[in-house]
DNA sequence: CTCACTATACTGTATATACAACCTTATACA
DNA sequence: TGTATAAGGTTGTATATACAGTATAGTGAG
């Protein structure tokens, strides 16, 4: 990927792993930007570019003439979150079971070349998997992977570990995207997921951010009548 | 308001306020940076600051070598958030009109009772209203509230207020849970919805809690081609 | 006509500089 | 002691400048 990485990117990606980390805790004061600037020796635009991003993305907050502090965590919570769909059915006290269509080697088209913010067309890698629940399939998955961040990914037995859990066992998600739909089955989905064509489904597609890369992004279709998307969350605070 | 706002913020405002009245469409070329250097006698970093920010936001697309261009407007609602359906349609520089279909006092159905964790029936607080942006429905809310949070809701004038923007308004929300389902739509609905009963829509049910009670619950169906529901989320750290 | 090259326009980044506004702390003065 | 003032650090904004990378249109050679 791009190696050549912005200055000002690589001092948030070094706050931001400070954060991650837990070396910086919520409340904690970061370094103002003149610190910044000796440290890195760049200059304060740039310095301030950096700090002022993170603040726009939530991680920061500043206070003029005071400095700058770690915001508490976000009480967001991800409608869904990265479960592992074999686990889920385990947890039932169901059998899971796969079927593998699809893995393979493919070139980029223009959709996914904006998916995965590449600016070029490159290799992609593409795996189409029916998860089944005692039998029954309950959902489909078409996912992309980017071959920078996961290169041994069609090496891998998707029969006995989920694309899901092997890419989280890679590279831990540092941003989601979620976008859901309701649809009707095309006839491959149909014959997929054996449903009549006037069953609705859901269509989840995720796209998974890590150390700055699209990791891959995947449309997960769902039958109405097997599944629901399901969250509860609370929020520790009231954001402004 | 601030009067003595910044340039760059002016220089936004600017551009937002064109792809709002719609002088500038999706796709339309925004100027570039050194033309707005010259309309406004600004520095071209000032210009690029601009720029860069509203395409963080998401309103614009920007190529090298090539120019600015207004993003496609996707309607697209936060899942996590509770946000309000009337300022998202204005953010959109579209028209906002809502059609009360039913506001009154009822007795507790045995689902209800349980959706609001009570122990016997009691009065609870209805409304039935269509969303509509430039006049085209685009949701159908169907909400209890319970009286004891909001003793004064029948008495509100939602021509002018949503129901969510009052709640919230008298209490901040603690909790939430979502559900979202698949649905295809009843006769009722494919009359609010003026939608064909072959075209899927979401069903996102919504509890929220405040001081340890169920405020309200709604049931909220989006058709399909209208609508999708969206998120993005940075995970500051790594959930399990 | 075709291909290679060039000029041009545009975005992207980085720096040095400047000034304003804000807050805290130390200092001087009454 | 109490108060006003000054100093220094911090963020916020704006500018001028520079160079790199990318895409497109035009030009000229073969």
């Amino acid at each position: 990927m791009n190696l050549a990485q912005p200055i000002y990117a690589r001092v948030k990606d070094h706050i931001l792993a400070q954060i991650r980390s837990g070396a910086l805790v919520a409340g904690s004061r970061v370094p103002s930007e003149n610190e910044l600037v000796s440290q890195f020796s760049i200059s304060r635009m740039t310095a301030n570019r950096a700090l002022r991003e993170l603040t726009a993305d939530g991680f920061l907050s500043r206070v003029p003439g005071v400095g700058t502090f770690v915001r508490e965590a976000t009480p967001r919570t991800s409608l869904i979150e990265l479960r592992n769909i074999a686990d889920e059915i385990a947890s039932r006290g169901h059998h899971y079971s796969s079927r593998i269509e699809d893995l393979r080697e493919m070139m980029a088209t223009p959709n996914l070349i904006d998916d995965f913010e590449l600016r070029a067309t490159t290799p992609l890698y593409h795996i189409a998997i029916v998860h089944e629940e005692n039998g029954m399939p309950v959902q489909f998955e078409d996912r992309y992977v980017n071959p920078f961040c996961a290169p041994n990914f069609l090496k891998q037995d998707f029969s006995h570990q989920t694309p899901t859990a092997y890419l989280l066992s890679l590279l831990p998600a540092e941003e989601l995207e979620h976008n859901v739909e309701a649809i009707l089955p095309d006839a491959n989905q149909q014959r997929r997921l054996k449903i009549s064509s006037s069953e609705p489904c859901l269509s989840l597609h995720r796209r998974t951010w890590s150390g700055g890369h699209v990791v891959t992004s995947a449309t997960l279709i769902y039958p109405a009548s097997r599944y629901a998307l399901y969250s509860r969350t609370s929020l520790g605070k009231q954001t402004s």
